[in-house]
RNA sequence: GGGCUCGUGGCUCAGCAUGGAUAGAGCGAUUGGUUGCGGACCAAUAGGUCAAGGGUUCGAAUCCCUUCGGGCCCGCCA
């Protein structure tokens, strides 16, 4: 019995004692304790002290001599702390024999918030041309975790990229090409992704300083591409999805994929726009502006905000006039125009399907990927623009179906900054694409790569080439990942070239170090485990690692409900602090006695497993030498 | 000007949703640890008016208000 239905055992008790005094509107709490205040701690005296006018503690005392009866085989003792608090202990025997059986199942904690209702997660989103840079990184990793959490607790998840294959960067680039004499073949064998962006977007974008005549061919080009078969648009989709191709290259290498890619361009052809903004005007939710400064617009109100304009005095819609429609549709609000066709598989097996507008071209019999609820990914530069979205979505749908989960921005340490040639006084600062001033997303995943390559292959004479490449990616790929989950989304993380490489203390290589340190315990036993008694765990060291292992239901339920990545990344880092503690202080294969041994490896097993299974849904890999 | 957000040891951050007991980590500093299953480790010491002030409360890092400081957003651009 892992730690929630503890929790809700002693729930039942304490609403046992409520319920025989007629106070059943109390919502108190029920957690696990701090150390030294027993296992688990309830807040209940104190509400009712509120209510009753009388002390917690006497409260607390009545309350522990009714519940002292109802205990049963999983709740040894029950006391009134003199502060009001009423502490539960555990029967460690019986707690640790369940925790210990349950934990050995692939299953362990899954559990089902979700009930298999359908939801959307779209994150990346980046515009195809450039490379993903470390600010990139963080979107799609927060996304991907929250994809994995999701599935976790019984999800039907489907994930999208939302890809702007039409917006002015890629007018940008076609300009480059077709009227600065960049070459669409890069320089030897350049990445498409990184040649686009760093030669010539950043090229032609310093173009436009002197030259005037170009600034204005942008909008010519703008508007070519967003018409359907010009020689512009057909030119303009070779180019983006060569980029595109590019991008999906390093974001496979952070070992996240996705089920469909949505193209902007389509969205447009399909005239998804005509059809939801017919639904706004009959619905009363768009009006157009008679006079003032918006005279001859559409727009839209909400409270605390200006207006904002969604159709321009000369009928052509704004950026934001493209999000409606897509949100709509990803809500299943408004028919949809798409059919699918297979765009890759990925090296998961998971395939990857594309929007198409040409029926002809679909793969499959009609697909869906719209969901009872959305959750888009996007940092909160756009909240304003999202908050208008979920007012719509929340409009249409009469409930919070759609999810902004929004996230600082990824800034540049100013001695990250200098490396790159941008002198400055502040302590941080802004990536720029647009300037090529950014911390690009292969760089730093070779730079770790080939520092963890070497570190390893100091520390493991035996290991062949290949190995020490695949210990070195799980473990770059892994650190990345932690890095930029490690604080609140609402923290902005500053980064730091020399830093990033760091890989002692509170880091990914730390807690796959503890996992490969279990393995190699677990490799060199012969013992089969079978029976094992299970009041040998006397030690503190023991204790806290099965009660670690007991609460990671409690974690995952918790970041599910609260969309909080960082959840687990700290429960991965607690439960590895407290193997470490356990593996130094504890003998495990020359423990004094057979039996000991026995029972040792049994909660060695349970760590290995439920750290793995916690690191899944970091999609860190836990590799079992390093 | 308006809105959003952050402020916790020298540095980077947990804790805040749901107020409660002793404010926890990592890095850095100082010190100790392998006749033990991997030292990417363990253990210990120093270091905090939880930005400031006020309020609510029996009780505030946590809730409310004000101020200060940092960041972001506010186009008939995308």
């Amino acid at each position: 019995m892992a730690f929630l239905k503890i929790l809700e055992y002693t729930r039942q008790i304490i609403s046992s004692y409520l319920t025989t005094n007629d106070l059943t509107d109390v919502s108190f709490t029920v957690e696990p304790s701090k150390p030294g205040f027993g296992d688990i701690t309830c807040n209940i005296a104190f509400l009712l002290a509120k209510k009753l006018h009388k002390n917690p503690q006497d409260i607390s005392q009545e309350i522990v001599e009714f519940c002292s009866k109802e205990l049963g085989s999983d709740i040894k003792n029950i006391t009134a702390h003199p502060a009001g608090h009423i502490n539960f202990e555990l029967d460690f025997i019986n707690f640790s024999k369940s925790v210990l059986e349950e934990s050995q199942s692939p299953h362990y904690c899954d559990i089902d918030i979700g009930k298999s209702k359908k939801i959307i997660v779209e994150h990346t989103s980046v515009n195809p041309n450039k490379a993903l840079h470390i600010g990139h990184v963080r979107n799609i990793v927060i996304g991907d975790i929250i994809t994995r959490i999701l599935k976790k607790v019984n999800y039907d998840v489907h994930t999208l990229n939302y890809v702007d294959d039409s917006g002015l960067q890629v007018a940008d680039l076609i300009i480059g090409f077709k009227h600065c004499g960049f070459s669409e073949d890069p320089p030897d064998n350049e990445k498409f992704d990184h040649y686009c962006g760093d030669t010539v977007y950043v090229g032609t974008t310093e173009k436009y300083i002197d030259d005037k005549d170009l600034e204005s061919k942008r909008h010519e080009i703008l508007k070519a591409i967003e018409d359907i078969n010009t020689e512009t648009s057909i030119f303009a989709q070779k180019i983006t999805r060569k980029v595109l191709d590019a991008q999906l290259k390093t974001v496979w290498n952070l070992g996240v994929t996705y089920d469909c890619l949505n193209f902007e361009s389509q969205i447009i052809h399909s005239k998804l726009w005509d059809n939801i903004f017919s639904k706004l005007k009959s619905q009363n939710l768009v009006r157009l502006e008679k006079s003032g400064k918006n005279e001859g617009c559409w727009v839209i109100s909400s409270k605390d905000e200006d207006d904002k304009i969604l159709v321009r005095s000369n009928g052509v819609a704004t950026y934001i006039a493209k999000d409606i429609p897509y949100a709509a549709w990803k809500l299943g609000i408004i028919n949809d125009p798409f059919s699918y066709k297979i765009f890759t598989t990925q090296e998961n097996n998971q395939t990857l399907y594309e929007t198409t507008l040409d029926q002809r071209d679909s793969d499959t019999n009609k697909l869906s990927f719209s969901g009872d609820k959305v959750i888009t990914v996007i940092d909160n530069r756009q909240i304003r623009l999202q908050k208008i979205i979920t007012d719509l979505m929340r409009r249409f749908t009469g409930s919070d179906s759609y999810i902004h989960l929004g996230y600082e921005s990824v800034t540049l340490s100013s001695n990250t900054s200098s490396i790159l040639g941008f002198e400055t006084s502040d302590k941080s600062v802004q990536m720029s694409g647009r300037k090529g001033f950014y911390v690009d997303a292969d760089l730093i995943l070779g730079n770790l790569h080939d520092k963890i390559y070497n570190e390893s292959k100091n520390r493991n004479s035996s290991l062949s080439d290949s190995e020490l490449n695949s210990i070195a990616k799980s473990v770059s790929v892994g650190t990345i990942r932690y890095e930029m989950i490690k604080p609140d989304l609402d923290k902005i993380i500053t980064f730091d070239l020399e830093t990033s490489l760091k890989i002692e203390g509170d880091t990914c290589s730390y807690i796959q170090y503890s996992y490969a340190r279990a393995m190699r315990i677990l490799e060199k036993s012969n013992n089969l485990i079978t029976s094992v008694n299970f009041s040998n765990f006397t030690s503190q060291f023991e204790i806290n690692l099965i009660k670690k292992i007991a609460m990671y239901d409690i974690q995952v339920s918790d970041a599910a409900k609260n969309l909080s990545p960082k959840v687990i990344a700290r429960y991965c880092y607690e439960l590895a602090v407290a193997f470490s503690s356990f593996y130094e202080h504890v003998m495990v294969l020359n423990a004094e006695s057979d039996e000991l041994i026995k029972s040792r490896l049994l909660l060695v097993h349970s760590f290995s497993l439920t750290l793995r299974n916690a690191l899944s849904l970091l999609g860190i890999d836990s590799p079992s030498r390093m």
